[in-house]
DNA sequence: TGTTGTGAATTCATTCACAGCG
DNA sequence: CGCTGTGAATGAATTCACAACA
């Protein structure tokens, strides 16, 4: 979730719900993709099929940014292209650094989709002196002390942080400094940072919890019950065979270490 | 967000909002730390300090749970602890597999939170037979043709997808058919699935692509520009900080009609 | 005709504010 | 007292359903 403040609620202009903006990547990928094979026009049905949304919904996301469909026809595939990358600010070039060039580090540095639209990795950082100079995807590895330099010489305002937990905060505070506004966190920690800056996390730990969470769900059903058990402990975990391992109904307490 | 089609609102068991149960995991990271320093109890404003909430929405989200805290006390750490681990169905161990061991896959391999809580790497599966055997992470690559028989061996019914976005699709398709019901995507692509499969997707470039959106907007902030065609390309990375508001320079909605 | 664009209705999520209890 | 738990109020997102119109 961004962590951005929200805008300003006064003037009904440029007012595009969050939840509007978090579907244009994918509806501008779906455009994309029919772009390439010569798509001319696109109904709301099938593009949002494509995009795995349903058609309302799509049609009142791109009503926030204009009419830029044809009644009757649907909608110019090029055009849209345009405006929504506009919208997105991928007609201009982001310079972007990452942060610890570890496993994780490294498969961003070369994952494709990065140098595509809009963004550019502009430098690898990695506390690691012994790292240094070293080519990852290409770029040159270079120390942390150079951080600052790096971010101001590059014009950087988007930071990817892929550093240990431990890291992560400290890491942080000195983009925030350099003048990084927008940061995104692959490191399981919440990071603070003041006003005016976006943090964006991808968490691998958090995408699996809920996963489980519904998973355990599954298994649970078929008995009709459902009454909400206020008692702390009891449910026997009464599942068949798909999906379910340990049948250990309930544990007296405490797992961590 | 989750995607494909979740739970059935047959059987309505137990009502635990999304954006709920999308929160536990962080409070649950914050509640282990706390923990893990012997923290006894804690309130609910320095708990939702910790998790990056408000008070009034971690309240609200344990009330669903239950009443686990004490009125004029707080929450009893190492209690909350287990009961949102249960919640969460990591009182047991999730064997997950990892499909596509490239830099990614092998990336989440190794990454620890995997394996600390709840889930375990049962197996990394990966097309290229020259992969076959290899260790990563300490753990052999099986092959693509085994796919079948490994889920069904380890009784696994969670998946992870870091595949070329290419072959995320029949990579899904097999994953489901041999009983995966819970996927985590990091292909960037939409992938489609039966009624009672859930899928969650990771996915850089729609993250980089909503800060982006953000980032444009702090930047076009001073001018009253902005206006619907012109082509946008400049922009000095003048970091001042916090932007965020500005007296507005409101475009006409191109087309109230 | 066929499909967009959008008010109105609905559902979901957050926040407020305070009663209730330890 | 202090802090939880929760109804009631507000706000955001989704869905419905249909008038507008190329």
């Amino acid at each position: 979730m961004a962590t951005g403040r929200t805008h300003r609620p006064a003037t009904r202009s440029r007012g595009i719900p969050e939840a509007t903006v978090a579907r244009l990547p994918l509806y501008l990928r779906a455009l994309t993709a029919l772009s390439e094979r010569s798509v001319p026009t696109v109904s709301s049905e099938e593009l949002a099929a494509a995009a795995g949304v349903n058609s309302a919904k799509l049609r009142k996301d791109f009503s926030y940014l204009g009419s830029y469909g044809t009644r009757g026809v649907g909608y110019d595939v090029e055009y849209l292209v345009y405006q929504i990358s506009r919208e997105l600010g991928l007609t201009q070039d982001w310079p972007v650094v990452i942060v610890g060039i570890g496993n994780l580090g490294a498969a961003l540095a070369n994952y494709g989709g990065f140098a595509s639209r809009g963004f550019r990795v502009a430098a690898l950082i990695d506390a690691d002196p012994a790292m240094a100079g070293k080519p990852v995807a290409g770029i040159p590895v270079q120390h942390t002390d150079d951080l600052e330099k790096i971010i101001s010489d590059n014009g950087v305002s988007i930071g990817v942080i892929a550093t240990p937990a431990g890291a992560a905060q400290q890491v942080c505070d000195r983009l925030v400094a350099a003048g990084v506004t927008s940061i995104l966190n692959f490191a399981p920690t919440v990071l603070s940072v003041p006003d005016g800056v976006d943090v964006r996390k991808v968490d691998l730990s958090i995408e699996l919890q809920i996963l489980a969470f519904h998973e355990q769900r599954k298994a649970g059903e078929e008995s009709a019950e459902g009454g909400p058990l206020p008692a702390a402990a009891s449910r026997g975990a009464a599942a068949d065979d798909s999906a379910d391992q340990g049948p250990d109904g309930d544990v007296p307490a405490v797992m961590p270490a």
